[in-house]
DNA sequence: GCAAGATTGGCAATCGTTTTCCAGGAGGTC
DNA sequence: GACCTCCTGGAAAACGATTGCCAATCTTGC
């Protein structure tokens, strides 16, 4: 393993020329010196031991992002946009999955924090549960309190710079273009109780149904995902429009009408949240309410690496969600 | 920032025992100092400095992945199933996006390299440039010297361990399948020509084509993704099957004789290659040949982290691609 | 030609762990 | 009771960089 001293002796400098030349930049060196530097670096294949870097700078060049499922194309919209951010400024990006499991989530922070990466991105719904809320917010203060910064995409109820999408609004907008289409008996694929991302969708759909003088939806709960939206899907009975609270769900809910011969648009409208772009491809073309991932998770990371003062509010960025009518909805 | 020897200082014991206890394990520590030094570390919030660990250690607990496109499913499905090895051990994945560019995939293997990572896993097609191929290889093997560990998934082509998927097999055995529907005049469209994994797809298909006494397919280059696939099937002439030598490339297809009116598999069959998971909810299902993209994933990380012997030969696992007939191919 | 200031190079301390070696004490055998 | 082994705890030397400080050299203006 070679290491800054041989380089320095190949050279004939000093370990400090050589670390300036080749990392450190606050400080001039001369050109001959600094190009016999580079080439015994080149000729011995030097490569910077990142480790002792980031010891001694103590802060690292990684940073480190939390997602439920890298699979999950809403994720990895989120992630493709954060790591072009932080591609642009030099940075690694360590990611960790956490299968929507909030105690894998809180001890990968831990773990992170143990890597002294230079931030963390936090991605994904809250639950709404008070102590592990607290517990994770313990977790992200301690890393704080170091030094670490930290942002979020999603509810911001962590203290913490955040990106938020406006799910009550968009679904309310939503909401109200399908009601414009002549829809008046609504059923929502409603994800798990516990979930703030769908608690907000399904609230901001039903109010805006409410305000219309629209009879209440039929709600029915499942799991987030795509097989939640299948299984949902079949208990809904007597309505014209059916809203999954996101897309994944949304394409199941598509895949259970298909296989019980209920057509889509004809029979029943359907649509989702998030506008993931594998829908594109979709048949019937999916009424969605579009959020811009990729630039949300680029954002968030900004926010994270922006350097500001201390001790501020927490900024939280609002970003809105259009609503995209397509085939999968039509007038009653 | 508390440290190891807070703990220590904290508990009454030796910077040695401390260690011990929290981090290194093959030496005992008496029951009531192990107590007290796990209590202190509890107390003070103690996060093991990992940059530190990996420096004494020289070896950190991460391990890089280095792939083309993030929001490809392809790529998706490969990284989560490396992820739940990595986990199983106690690792964190770096992930590294190319976005298809060879000069970053040798810049990336460096600063992976420079991270002192555990492992390196490649990912995707190796291209037909021999002096790229050249230059990826000295970088590994720069790499390897140190103690660093690859395994690719795609051709074997870097002397390293690989998972190999059966792409010219799986081909072949596909183009047969669409003959036993009756097919006899094919396109396909074959991705960039300089693409090993698009050249054995194409080059075992026309081959088992040729077998069977069918004419030649007619060829139609184009990129290797989803767009790619859209606009080389508007040049295709006189073909009642189509063969995209990879699925997100036949959904771009499937898109475009939709929108040309053209109906699939009425009017032409098409099919696809890896068995993408959003294909599932696909109309019409697409057929394809079926990789086990997660398993693969999973058991490159696997092949480079198990320990062997050195100077071995490095070690290549075919896995056979299993033809998927679906809707969107029907007999002429 | 000289003092003042600006550059540039090098020494050595430092970052937070791990791990080798050494010392002391407990327990066992003769 | 002497001797040997085993076990446990601590002191201190790495690991490979960065960087504050000092010294030497080079400019520059007068």
């Amino acid at each position: 393993m070679v290491t800054l001293e041989d380089v320095a002796r190949h050279a004939g400098v000093s370990l400090a020329t050589a670390s300036r030349v080749l990392n450190g930049s606050t400080r001039q060196v001369g050109a001959s010196l600094r190009a016999k530097v580079e080439q015994a670096a080149q000729q011995l294949g030097y490569r910077t031991n990142v480790a002792a870097q980031t010891l001694a700078r103590g802060a690292s060049n990684v940073i480190g992002l939390v997602v439920h499922d890298l699979t999950d194309p809403y994720f990895a919209a989120l992630a493709d946009g954060a790591m072009r951010v932080a591609e642009d400024q030099g940075m690694m990006v360590m990611v960790a999955t956490t299968h929507r499991d909030p105690e894998r989530e809180i001890a990968y922070v831990a773990t992170l924090n143990a890597q002294r990466v230079r931030a963390v991105l936090l991605s994904g719904s809250r639950i709404a549960d008070p102590a592990v809320t607290r517990r994770l917010r313990e977790e992200l203060d301690r890393y704080r309190q170091t030094g670490g910064r930290v942002a979020c995409v999603g509810q911001a109820l962590l203290g913490t710079d955040t990106v938020t999408p406006g799910n009550a609004e968009g679904a309310a907008d939503l909401a109200r273009a399908l009601a414009g289409l002549g829809h008046r008996r609504f059923a929502v694929l409603a994800g798990p109780p516990w979930l703030i991302t769908a608690q907000d969708r399904v609230a901001g759909f039903t109010g805006a149904l409410a305000e219309l003088g629209l009879p209440a939806p039929q709600l029915v709960h499942g799991t987030f995902d795509r097989d939640g939206g299948y299984t949902a899907a079949a208990e809904v009975t007597d309505a014209t429009c059916v809203f999954a609270v996101n897309d994944v769900m949304a394409v199941g809910a598509l895949a259970s009408f298909r296989d019980r011969g209920i057509r889509v648009p004809q029979d029943v409208s359907v649509a989702g949240f998030d506008d993931i772009a594998t829908l594109r491809d979709l048949v019937p073309a999916l009424t969605t309410v579009r959020l811009p991932l990729a630039d949300m998770g680029a954002r968030a990371l900004e926010l994270a690496l922006e350097a500001v003062e201390e001790a501020r509010e927490p900024r939280v960025e609002r970003v809105a969600g259009e609503v995209v009518l397509r085939e999968s909805t039509r007038p009653v």
